[in-house]
DNA sequence: GAGCTTTCGCTACGCGTCGTAGCGTAACTG
DNA sequence: CAGTTACGCTACGACGCGTAGCGAAAGCTC
């Protein structure tokens, strides 16, 4: 679940308080919005209207397009989870394959990169990308290299330092390959894909581990 | 260079032509926006002061934003070659430390990103990136893994099409890779992420050919 | 219950950008 | 020269943005 917005340093206690199915019906027809307009005809206007509040709803709880289209994306994430399939490989091409499912979505296609792209301005707005959207995904990167290496198909890292970057390449290589296939290329991330992606990328691990 | 848009079939050959001065005007202009405002703040109407052209002008040539971004940022990776550095790993390096060298420029994160997210709902403007973007750096890992084929690092491949698969995977995990690390992550592709990465990429298909 | 506080729906508004139309002028061709 | 196309300029309607102001609704505290 997403926490929102508790920017205030607490939730008021008193007065009416926020309609938590407000929220929920904001965010539902912000995807929805995304799937049939996209990210750039999406107007913030037209968003309240499907969700039946009025437009100036929105603008008392999300700054602007940015953010209320982060936190509507970021819930497509909640599903990600490091499957136990015994082998580090099929645990890869498990997880990969739940990513590319979700980055097959039209709104998570049209969303993401477009998020992504405002936040090279918006420093806040990466921030807010990494918590709720990137380090769901790169903690599945370290769950599975704990798993792998307590199954002794990994050797176990001495330096922490060096653990942490390579934690970083792993994940941007996974991530980023991902992303590129199905958003640039535009094909599909399928089984095959997948089988062969995992097979570079695990003898790579396995035969750089050790050196240097 | 960008070859433009002579989406007619072919010039008329009378009339007033069209001021070559004013293209190269208008792409400098779009890049210095895109530097200064970003993508979302770029309005055609400023480009077209900063280009000292009427905004009409623009309107005659590029159907509207997103084409007008392509071609201005297409040019960035005019500078992109395979150098020839004896060794495949450094080949690969190279090659990769330029494409990092380019998306780290504010104008190719702000745009490159946002036109992607475009092109999921434009099929032609997804043409016209793959084109004019896509498609030269793609060539770069054909060069490379001829040029590595010939000098013996890599064994000749013999069923075509799974070499075009393979070619089509390598390419995702470079592209891929890098622009995760520079617009997702944010943090620089240098030296030391650049040899880390070719490290694993290179042991991961090295170990992969020949077998299945 | 009374009183207080905050949210909500609604309307209306100024602002900026979009994309186009229309016109007169400039540049080039046969 | 006449014919054709590009250009600069102005003006315009349309649309989304983000905000202000209002009255009503929904909760909490006493």
């Amino acid at each position: 679940m997403v926490t929102g917005m508790q920017s205030r340093t607490s939730a008021p206690r008193t007065g009416r308080p926020r309609s938590a199915a407000a929220d929920a019906a904001i965010l539902e027809a912000t995807r929805a919005a995304l799937v049939e307009l996209g990210w750039s005809k999406l107007t913030l206007g037209d968003v309240a209207t499907r969700a039946g509040v009025a437009k100036t709803t929105l603008y008392r709880r999300w700054a602007g397009k940015n953010e209320l289209v982060v936190d509507a994306v970021a819930v497509l994430f909640d599903e990600l989870e490091l499957p136990d399939r015994g082998s580090l490989a099929a645990d890869i091409e498990g997880v990969v394959l739940q990513f590319a499912a979700i980055l097959g979505r039209p709104e998570a296609k049209t969303a993401l990169m477009a998020v992504v792209a405002e936040s090279t301005r918006d420093e806040p707005l990466r921030e807010r990308i990494r918590t709720s959207i990137v380090d769901r995904q790169k903690r599945l990167v370290l769950e599975g290299r704990a798993r792998a290496t307590a199954r002794g198909e990994l050797p176990p890292e001495s330096d922490p330092a060096a653990a942490a970057r390579t934690a970083d390449l792993i994940f941007d290589m996974v991530a980023g390959a991902v992303v590129h296939r199905t958003l640039v290329s535009a094909e599909p991330a399928d089984e095959e894909w997948v089988r062969s992606f995992t097979r570079v990328l695990l003898l790579g691990l396995k035969g750089a581990t050790g050196q240097d």
